[in-house]
DNA sequence: CTTTAATGTTAACAAAGTTAACATAAGAAA
DNA sequence: TTTCTTATGTTAACTTTGTTAACATTAAAG
């Protein structure tokens, strides 16, 4: 009976345990049933990971990767500045709505710790630079004062937050973005709604 | 030896919990080591709460309350209506700040389901009541359009979700507030960023 | 005083993460 | 080919945790 040897278990896993995940999060994948639905014995996945968290940074990664991919996608394709900010806000939400547990793994409480896995630093910390590229236009920082440079940094950080609030509240539905009205036009409208008092008329 | 019924289990429990639950988070909270640390059999808790869900809906009922209060005071003692909604941003993610694993604990999937737990869901409900009134400046409702309700509805899911990004993006340390400013001052300043392309001079 | 409800305790169970000890397969070295 | 080594599996154990059941004691109601 050749039990032993079945081929490349650890992409098996790898892919079983995203299927997990999408269902029920972090918290809700446990090794040992990853292992029963794998059809592997429920220690095998130590042979392949450093233990549960070694599984979830590969995922992590996995995620962060088309993360950047898709914002890279929007900046590129997006000529105009201030156009191009909204853009990405708008597809970081999108990406946080149709994946909300790997977003969830992305930032949260579950993710592995960025110290103990470089390639999962390196992960987030290209998929952030995607975004602050995008917004502070880096193919002009070199025109840039300080004083520029530091108010463009906040503009990031500023369109950073924007973004992550409202992917976190929804997938936390504690907003609920109308049915009857695109994702993406919900999104913009958020990020270009003004704070200032409206005229009294 | 009285070493049943030492007084108000109850409360010394809740306390406990409390102080576990600030240096480690909600899953660091264990129901076994927390009644160790209280001096009281493992089994002791489930008498006054409902398992450790039963615990975590209670901590996040009197963090809810505090969210509150502390928004409150802050609506009520500023007059001006865009001071209002930058105050009570600055005040979110001041209490984020300052309680972490409480503000986790508040909106991350560890909360306890709201419909198992009604006050709970009363203490949210109440909580984002606060907010929605003080920044749709509730008094003047009975003036208002339809339209003018719908966008003044839009500020303030705008203001609360910027609120929110900056709170979760500073608690976990995607954004480093500087250290020699005020976190208020750098809060507001994000808050009052506007996302329109600068002028080129 | 008796009865009962509240509150504690100990003991057990299942599930999970992890590691150790052992088994087998595959490939390198002889 | 035969042997040695390494990678990969397996089983079995240990620890911790959440939870419940069965039993004990106290406090309060009747």
């Amino acid at each position: 009976m050749g039990k032993y040897h079945h081929g490349d278990v650890r992409n098996v896993l790898l892919q079983q345990a995203e299927t997990i995940l999408t269902d029920e999060g972090p918290s809700g994948l446990s090794l040992r049933r990853l292992a029963r639905l794998t059809g592997v014995s429920e220690a095998a996945p130590y042979r392949h990971f450093d233990g549960k968290d070694g599984i979830l940074a590969a995922v992590a990664i996995a995620a962060l990767e088309r993360f950047a991919a898709q914002l890279e996608a929007v900046a590129d394709t997006t000529e105009q500045h201030e156009e191009r900010i909204m853009a990405l806000g708008a597809a970081y939400v999108r990406f946080a709505v149709e994946n909300p547990q790997h977003f969830r793994l992305i930032f949260g409480r579950e993710r592995p710790p960025l110290d103990q896995y470089p390639e999962l630093r390196d992960a987030a910390d290209n998929a952030f630079d995607v975004l602050q590229r995008a917004v502070t236009s880096v193919d002009r920082k070199a025109e840039m004062t300080l004083a520029e440079a530091a108010s463009a940094y906040n503009r990031a950080l500023a369109a950073w937050s924007r973004a992550h609030g409202i992917a976190m509240l929804v997938i936390d539905r504690m907003i609920v973005p109308p049915v009857d009205q695109d994702l993406s036009d919900f999104v913009l409208g958020l990020l270009a709604e003004d704070l200032t008092i409206p005229e009294s008329t």
